[in-house]
DNA sequence: GCTGGCACTCACACGGACTGAGTGCCAGCA
DNA sequence: TGCTGGCACTCAGTCCGTGTGAGTGCCAGC
């Protein structure tokens, strides 16, 4: 129907000009800024319409509308065609992440492109290390009864841990479990290591059987700590631009709960490669990120991702440009990655 | 004189007053708060002198008076006592950082508590490499003319390059490489490194010549890039408190300076070990820094730093607290490296 | 050299009037 | 049936004038 077809022609001029001017946005005013074809009072029947429809809100009467999540929500569901990006910002991502020397570095330039090209805040997740496989475990003798283990995986990612031996190891000894362990792992799924670990006991030299259960269960523990999953944040100026009254007054819980990164984690937890997942306002459970939407997408190389990237900002955002330069970037680093 | 003396003390009661509630104090007030033995007209006149000299200064007329940078300085340095910590902070640091798995976990938790400690945006430098010794070298064959060059720091941390290699490499070479670039330098401070290549080069067995050469220049590589000195930031929520209008109103450019990083580490580059270092206002030659003033000191062992910890706010911060924060951490971030 | 008193200043808070963008409703027109 | 122009109404934000009070500088007196 014509009428239904309008009325959505008019809540995404709303959501647009709500969104480059942050000023509600009346009847008139959009009829002069847009060509819908009718007047005024036409378009006032429709947004009493959308208003009743939970799409958008008046701040307070005799003021324009404003869109509520529900709004945001649909205007992003009809985002038709992600909009491609300029050759220049392709440029700029190819720019920025070239010259990156490992991955402490390609990260650091990611998260820092992102809020650039976003004005937002940029998270970027370290890949999870039960999707990574191992590349290599070396062991360093520090002291008599304390080993380091250093776990280096495909992602370019690196752990170390401190192992108190149950035994004393001497370098010949070391170089053993080294040879052990590296013909064990590497190569292997981190995620698969639990299984091995139990036939790799089994099968160990008596002499070696107790260190070999130690250093292993420190491997595992690696994995399932929460500290395996970390995270990288930037732009964090972006929310003192002024805009900063769209979290209702105070950046500073969203702040903290960005620091406090579990937070973020857990929503990055659901994300997958190719599709770019939005959270806008209430959607986000957590009290802090209410007033906020979350633009986030997988990346890496194969159908699983080996961590998330995504940017946080008021709901009031460029959600089709967000977008596009989350997925941009994400294809980019996961190509980065598979490279190295 | 006991002239002298009372201005002394009617400085120091201004910058405390000032300090907690944020107004300006006048002299009234002053009498009120403080035993000073004498009327509030006499304080008058104390401070008619104070602003006289620039210690001072009142907003606009009819005002209290709030200390300049010169009185803040004043202030500082006639601290003559840093207050100790209670008890209860000592044993929560010592509960924050105990059980840190690695360096990042140690420089994650470290800088949470800093920023926990004193209420402000604190930073942390990663242990500079220059001054860290070599603990293992590990190469790690990725294809037939590239290596993955891991470089393990006796401080914890660790640092990886890709090497491309000039000739094949294959496991029993990279074995003796790895050999001899371990005796060469394992136990090496780093800054001794570059000494050492050009004798390592030469004297290496023919067919090894050209990957230990290049090998050795990813070393040093490694060194000189900036990319060296690493930062972790935390707390910046504190900036967001509400007393963000002691920056002249916008926190952005100070959180934008944070972010830059090198702006801090060149502050940093300057700090020792058990001086604290208070940079007031304008003494810090960064115009972001404006404004802000920064409290840092080394950490590490010897009588040399690896690296800098400290925090950032407003001028009008709790210096007295802050140094003792920042001492006592860096006390126990040193004695933590150095054990492990 | 300290104190109390006094006149003066001025940021800030309070309150009323005004303005204008925006709305809802209604009668009229295609 | 659906669109349009007109009209009365609402109310946040702004402007302006007044009042208040904290704070000051100065001066005479102890």
């Amino acid at each position: 129907m014509a009428h239904d077809d309008r009325c959505l022609q008019v809540l995404r001029a709303i959501v647009q000009d709500y969104v480059s001017t942050n000023d509600p946005v009346g009847s008139k005013a959009l009829a002069a800024r847009h060509d819908l074809g009718v007047s005024p009072a036409t378009i006032r029947n429709d947004m009493a319409v959308l208003e009743e429809e939970g799409y958008i809100t008046q701040p307070h009467t005799s003021a324009g509308r404003v869109p509520t999540d529900k709004g945001y929500r649909f205007f992003v569901d009809r985002l038709n065609a992600v909009k491609p990006l300029s050759v220049a910002e392709r440029r700029a991502i190819e720019k920025f992440l070239d010259g990156a020397v490992d991955l402490h570095d390609v990260l650091g330039r990611t998260v820092r492109l992102l809020a650039q090209l976003t004005r937002q805040v940029a998270v970027v997740q370290y890949p999870t290390l039960s999707r990574s496989a191992v590349r290599h475990l070396e062991l360093v003798p520090l002291a008599a009864y304390r080993l380091l283990m250093v776990l280096i995986t495909d992602t370019g990612r690196v752990e170390q841990r401190v192992v108190e031996t149950p035994a004393e190891a001497d370098v010949e000894t070391v170089a053993e479990l080294r040879t052990l362990l590296n013909a064990a792992f590497t190569g292997a799924k981190l995620a698969e290591a639990s299984g091995k670990v139990g036939e790799l006991v089994e099968n160990a030299p008596p002499h070696l059987r107790a260190l070999v259960a130690a250093i292993s269960a420190t491997l595992l523990e690696t994995l399932v700590e929460p500290t395996e999953d970390r995270l990288v944040i930037g732009g964090t100026a972006n929310l003192a631009f002024g805009n900063a009254l769209d979290f209702h007054g105070s950046v500073r819980p969203l702040l903290e709960a960005l620091e406090e990164q579990v937070v973020v984690l857990r929503l990055m937890a659901a994300v997958g490669p190719s599709t770019v997942m939005v959270r806008i306002g209430e959607e986000n459970e957590h009290e802090a990120l209410t007033g906020a939407s979350f633009v986030s997408v997988g990346y890496g190389s194969g159908d699983q991702a080996l961590g998330g990237l995504g940017v946080v900002g008021p709901t009031r955002m460029d959600y089709a440009g967000n977008m596009a330069a989350v997925r941009a970037v994400a294809r980019y680093v996961g190509q980065l990655l598979a490279e190295s």
